[in-house]
DNA sequence: CCCTGATTCGC
DNA sequence: GCGAATCAGG
């Protein structure tokens, strides 16, 4: 693969969006993150803040909620899954696979019952979310206790991103035990996360 | 360990 | 010009 106008074209939109190199290139395909970041700075662009001889404003704002508003009644959707990154436009990634499960992307629902819910965008429609089996709860009980507490930024693609506690607080981190096949959580928190529509049929009562 | 961008240097 | 290897950092 060579820098076709077009690749690089591509490859200066992206960069300018605040996409990492590593990204850029899994997008352009057949070229490393490495051959990016050598091309960036060839193109003489590395410094992605336009400002022409300027400094460092800011260092990592970037992935920080919305806002602690507590008034806005939405349910944070997904914590920011990846590294600390400005914006997440529109990456064309794996769909990921979610049969007959209950809802793709349930970030703090069920756990915390009195806790406030923290802010985020969408996901309005929560249907199923309520009765988890006893064995899963004892398990995320369990788990939770050790739980790896990392920040945000310590979270990658292989860890499990469930959000424990109280986001307007410093008692809030997540989960970080190791998520496995793709899935955000890990095994306890996947177990009430998704959860089939029969088990309110069968504790129906 | 995962990831980031920055630099070097043989090609 | 290119990018793998390496470096420096989170």
């Amino acid at each position: 693969m060579s820098w076709t106008d077009e690749r690089v074209e591509t490859l200066k939109r992206m960069w300018s969006e605040g996409q990492s190199a590593s990204q850029i290139a899994k997008e352009l395909g057949g070229v490393t993150r490495n051959a990016v970041i050598g091309k960036v700075h060839r193109l003489g662009l590395s410094n992605r803040v336009g400002g022409a001889g300027g400094k460092e404003d800011e260092e990592e704002v970037a992935v920080e909620a919305p806002a602690p508003r507590v008034e806005t009644p939405r349910p944070a959707p997904e914590p920011a899954p990846r590294a600390a990154e400005p914006p997440r436009p529109a990456p064309p990634e794996r769909p990921a696979p979610q049969p007959a499960a209950a809802a793709p992307a349930p970030s703090a629902p069920i756990p915390l019952r009195k806790a406030i819910v923290p802010a985020g965008q969408p996901l309005p429609p929560q249907p199923s979310a309520n009765e988890i089996s006893p064995e899963a709860l004892a398990s995320v009980r369990e788990v939770e206790k050790r739980a790896r507490k990392l920040t945000l930024m310590e979270l990658t693609e292989r860890t499990c991103k469930w959000p424990i506690g109280d986001p307007a607080t410093e008692d809030f981190w997540f989960c970080g035990l190791p998520s496995q096949a793709g899935k955000p959580y890990c095994d306890a928190h996947v177990g009430v996360a998704f959860q089939p529509m029969s088990a309110r049929r069968d504790r129906r009562r």
